[in-house]
DNA sequence: CTGAAAGCGCTAACAC
DNA sequence: GTGTTAGCGCTTTCAG
């Protein structure tokens, strides 16, 4: 392998010039500028990247943490990961991937200089790595929202305002009485932040707009939907709509609605919570509030890459969630009193 | 953060030897290991990941380029993906994700000494990344089979022996007349080698055991499936049992045959090439040829591995397929003549 | 069994 | 606008 000083010496120039027509940290005269881009394709010259993260203490790299945990659809995973690929390599950085859930990998990535910075996936309300991640010297963010940040970026759906959005999107179109099918009990066991704040979005805007409301947690299984929509309908006889955010029972609760001989979207709407691709792909397409997660992974690079390159200090975002209408959402407002259907 | 020179001072010793407790690679009295042990732990000392490439020429990263290609099933990636990461860490290595599809990925991480080894999935029949990779001193190992392998290493199911099993089985059972459901037509256009290879299979081995044999491609969406079934029953009207090599459409091409009422097993039998999860979340579990998508990927790494600790030569590995039986393959061999179903 | 010291290839002062 | 050079933190001969 040819090394820069290879390079500075078949240019006929100093490996400093070299070093500085690479980073563009100072004004190289056009002839010379030329003559060592010469050298470095005829030499097929590529920077040592241990060599330059000494020296420079950067690496060109950051750690994403996705823990492949059983219950969530790894569809959704998968896109925050190449959002997160994608928008890494925007800033010339290449990502390491940590699959296992511990602070140990972070730890061990961190403190040994492998990253410049970290991404770290679903974040639990009381998540054990944040007090780790705080004392890193590399830049962090969360993906979700624990409940003490402790001063770590963090970057996530709204989810509370999705579950208020959800609730009033029916209501505004004159459902009375609304299901939750939400995530499997593992999630809302280990007080895994969105499933909670959903339900509280979507807790309290029932209350506040006087809809009736029921949830039900989902296993992500045929067996698991079918039980959730038998407890549902058992808790919400006239239930009218049901949201769903489970992207795995998605499918599977839309046909156990219709085995019960409810129709989508005349007997019982549907409103999903989940990526878009998620819910055009249904074997009918499902209105639903868009989950971004490919631009959650973007925007979670580009906070860490402001806090390291220009100090921006730390915050959280919430993204706005938004309906997209695919007609599983059933009109009722033009219905004055719950009848028959046609 | 403490360097190799605080625990040295701390411990009393010189560097060298701090160097060769961490590494093992000389006798150290058990006197000044533990001195050097305690000093590391007081410090919190972690080697620099940079300094140790640079000085040892070893990074304990392993590229592994994952292309997330449309039309192929991201759970099974995930499974090749967690194959890797887990097998890697077992070698005290970590992953550095390239998901995009390109030569320039690969040349910049091996060129620029990021990694060590690099895995490579989704490989093409003549797939533009070998020739690369060839010339590339890290090792390489191949997750496919393609038409030149140009020394590198390779492991994949047995695809073309899960076409023939598929057949055989399907044989013994009675089956004289079965279809296969495949990859999109993207994928065989591209020439992705395990479509034309389990396909090659499935043929030779129809026309050894006289078996009557259709083949559709089939578009991974619930439209695409129901064309497939349509036209798949066009070509063979007598079909009685349907192989189908495509994990997104699986569940669709199940309810598309249920909604031309044949049923599951009795009119038609279904075998799924696909990893075992898939085949057991199905709404009803299929029988299937596992494809063990975690295994190949970890011995994937024990391949590279045994290159680079031991320059094992380059080699060849193609796992056995079997089939589990998991009910929804009918044995049709009791039934002499094809008469009217009960 | 342990130490001294020469690099590994690059960056970034510091000179001019 | 360019060159010289002192590190960055580790591994690994070479000595003892």
């Amino acid at each position: 392998m040819a090394t820069i000083d290879d390079v500075a010496r078949t240019a006929g120039v100093s490996t400093s010039t070299v070093s500085y027509v690479l980073s563009g940290k100072r004004p190289i005269s056009a002839p010379t500028r030329l003559r060592v881009e010469k050298a470095i394709r005829e030499l097929g010259y590529r920077p040592h990247a241990g060599a330059r993260a000494l020296a420079s203490s950067r690496t060109q790299v950051i750690a994403l943490m996705a823990p492949l945990r059983v219950d969530v659809d790894v569809s959704v995973i998968m896109q925050f990961v190449t959002g997160v690929v994608t928008a890494a390599r925007t800033y010339e950085h290449d990502v390491l991937l940590l699959t296992q859930d511990d602070a140990a990998g972070l730890d061990r990535v961190a403190s040994g200089s492998m990253v410049d910075a970290l991404v770290v996936m679903d974040i639990e309300d009381d998540d054990p790595r944040v007090p780790l991640l705080a004392t890193l010297r590399q830049p962090t963010v969360l993906i979700g929202l624990p409940h003490e940040a402790a001063g770590l970026s963090c970057v996530d759906l709204d989810f509370e305002g999705a579950g208020r959005l959800a609730v009033r999107h029916l209501s505004a179109r004159g459902h009375r009485a609304v299901g939750l099918v939400g995530s499997p009990p593992a999630v809302l066991e280990r007080h895994t932040s969105y499933a909670e704040r959903i339900l509280r979005g979507f807790r309290s805007e029932a209350q506040a707009l006087d809809v009736q409301a029921g949830h039900v947690a989902c296993e992500s299984s045929p067996s698991g939907a079918r039980a959730a929509v038998d407890s549902l309908l058992a808790a919400v006889p006239d239930v009218t709509a049901v949201v769903v955010h489970n992207e795995v029972a998605l499918p599977f609760v839309v046909s156990a609605l219709h085995d019960r001989g409810l129709r989508t979207p005349e007997d019982v709407s549907v409103l999903a919570v989940c990526p878009p691709e998620v819910a055009e792909s249904q074997p009918v397409p499902l209105s639903s509030i868009d989950l971004p997660a490919h631009t959650i992974g973007a925007v979670a690079v580009e906070m860490v890459m402001a806090r390291l390159d220009q100090d921006h200090p730390a915050e959280t975002r919430l993204l706005t969630p938004r309906v997209v209408d695919r007609g599983s959402v059933h009109d009722r407002s033009a219905v004055p009193e719950p009848g028959v259907s046609p």
